[in-house]
DNA sequence: TCCTTATTGCAAGTGACTTGCAATAACTTT
DNA sequence: AAAGTTATTGCAAGTCACTTGCAATAAGGA
């Protein structure tokens, strides 16, 4: 992920056709990490300065529907949150360490007959390299 | 899916250890269908006859501990059941009618390098046989 | 039949959002 | 820069899908 993506959250915001308010502002600024996050992660790590978690859920919520962030959900049905410019890829949930990385994708679509397959969402169980 | 399966679901529920309720019959004979369903759906089909939603969870998730039934999520993180003695296969949502039924595993698991997979889960969505 | 313990129904509680609403703050227009 | 328009925010309350506490009940064994 190339630093200038960052670099200007005011344009991004602009160009989705949402406000730069000081609470988007700060939420795409904390978006730094190649690890899909869930709200209650972010809620934490932006902590006190943000306060209120019905703005969060909202915002999230709109920066899904511009398409900026994409929605996953781990085994247990728990909602993860990602940059959408990273690209398709895939998710490992290490049952170790309990960590929900990226991994890439495997192509399983053209195996599947008999059905037009527009998308997927696949998520391996299992260990991640550092619990190996 | 044999039918001798269903015949004794005095002696299945035996087998787990758990006792033989009107309840638990009920519900165990109500799950024909070749779909994973919601527990809502099942509280719908058994209708009046069993009212009671808490010990319907309580019983979902007793059969789902003794490996009867398995728990599977769609991409809006609904949760589905299915029961276990199917075997391993995954799932396409149809995007036309909503629908959410199994289809074969293409067997991804190979090609994620540098990792333990215990198992995985898939989800394709697309649009099933009948909208096609 | 008695006894022990799983199971049930009801009500209340949770977790993770979602919504109503009045106050506020951003962009637009003048 | 002031005024106007409308998105956005914070708070409180509501919803959805379960989950839990508890007293009453019912299974299966002694």
């Amino acid at each position: 992920m190339d630093d200038s993506h960052y670099c200007d959250i005011e344009e991004l915001l602009l160009e989705c056709g949402l406000r730069n308010t000081k609470q988007k502002h700060a939420l795409i600024k904390s978006i730094t990490s190649d690890r899909p996050f869930t709200a209650q992660q972010l809620l934490d790590k932006l902590g006190p300065r943000w306060g209120n978690q019905s703005t969060l859920h909202r915002a999230l919520s709109q920066l899904k529907e511009v398409g900026f962030l994409t929605e996953a959900f781990d085994s247990h049905g728990e909602t993860f949150y990602e940059r959408t410019d990273r690209g398709h890829h895939d998710h490992l949930e290490c049952v170790s360490c309990k960590s929900y990385k990226c991994v890439p994708c495997p192509n399983p679509t053209a195996e599947v007959p008999k059905a037009k397959i527009i998308s997927h969402q696949l998520i391996f169980r299992g260990l991640c390299l550092k619990c190996l």
